[in-house]
DNA sequence: CGCTACCCTTAAGCACCCCTTAAGAAGAAA
DNA sequence: TTTCTTCTTAAGGGGTGCTTAAGGGTAGCG
């Protein structure tokens, strides 16, 4: 479970750093900058904005963000207490609004809201009208329920976590028959193959010499 | 990871552009206007000036950048080297002082230093306008993503690992068809040619009676 | 216990991509 | 020029991935 801690006030960072670090692994950095290269990179679970950042505002680049697809949870940390202030930060796609100052035990309470499951992955992911339930298992195509058999289920569970990436062969096999050698045949292509059926054809790319990559519709 | 380098000598200007376009995309202006037109739009992580401009005094436009709450990084180079220099420099905002001469690996380092997140990634290593992802088998050129076949994608890579050092024939086969005698015809040449086609025929050059090279661009 | 429904694997045929081959042109060295 | 290396092109064949269907396994249920 990642967090990436976005703060710039040196004390408050390290405090709370140390307090996160007890139960999640965090990264703490000190500029937008740094925060968005990381971003770009790094799978977390939940992101903590600070607002009053040195080298710009925590809004406009979580705007950004939304605008371009990432449906990480967002909790904002801000001494900022105008009402506007709240509502503006919420409507641009922050999951909570945390005013300094706070009691620690408050925030490790909504962090534990927005971290789905206290713990196994983000639970829901959504690629384009593809919407997948981690935890519940559930898949919805066009906001219906469909049913998927668990062969085809678990292909698509690797496939959202790297949504327009390709992933390799090798690593879509060993989701599915786990590290020892599995089968000799082509039961990865029947699957995706079941899988295209069931989702639409154009929504998985093959690509060649490597694997497969999941692109939002 | 943009740069923005100004600086007026055209010997140094070129040396340095050419040695930084190995991990990191440039612009090299000679001017302090046209840095100032780049700079309010261009989106840069670092930027490299020189003090000694013909149209006027970086420190002073560094401390309008900085009035004006820029907060980009600032790493200024410059010959000289009295000690009220250095620290005017670093008062008005810059973040080090490098002086002429210096050592390329020196600049390297300190560059390192200021970029956000310790600078490039190791998994995506970039060339001027080419960027390659080892991890996610991506490759973008002018920022769009293109498809390699495997073969070609597969001779990139080794490429993009030695820019701007040739790389032997023997060595790209290799990569090809493993230690194992390999095929006896030309194949490799088919197949660097397919990569300058795809690429632009410049970006690879080849090295006569040895092999290849990747030049950034 | 047997039936049914579901789904995983296998394998074979097919389509298409791309890899190889080879031969002539172009270019560099001698 | 001659000679050697590299470039370019096009055709063929091989390999990779797609599709389909049959066979067998398994779990749920009567």
């Amino acid at each position: 479970m990642y967090l990436l801690l976005v703060e710039d006030d040196l004390n408050l960072g390290r405090a709370l750093h140390k307090l996160l670090q007890r139960q999640y692994r965090v990264h703490w950095l000190r500029t937008l900058a740094a925060a968005r290269s990381h971003m770009e990179q790094g799978n977390y679970d939940l992101l903590l904005l600070d607002l009053g950042l040195p080298d710009g505002d925590g809004v406009d680049w979580l705007k950004s963000l939304r605008a371009s697809g990432c449906q990480i949870p967002v909790l904002i940390l801000s001494a900022r207490d105008r009402l506007d202030d709240r509502v503006r930060g919420l409507d641009t796609g922050a999951d909570d609004y945390l005013v300094k100052p706070f009691r620690p035990d408050e925030l490790l309470a909504r962090i534990r809201v927005l971290l789905p499951a206290g713990g196994a992955t983000q639970s829901r992911l959504t690629a384009g009208s593809l919407s997948f339930a981690t935890d519940t298992h559930q898949v919805y195509l066009n906001d219906e329920e469909i049913n998927l058999p668990p062969k085809e289920h678990q292909l698509l569970a690797v496939l959202m976590q790297s949504i327009d990436k390709p992933v390799s062969r090798e690593r879509l096999n060993q989701q599915l028959y786990g590290l020892g050698d599995g089968v000799d045949s082509n039961t990865l292509e029947v699957h995706i193959h079941g899988l295209r059926k069931l989702l639409g054809k154009d929504r998985i790319e093959t690509v060649r010499g490597y694997g497969y990559r999941l692109v939002p519709l």
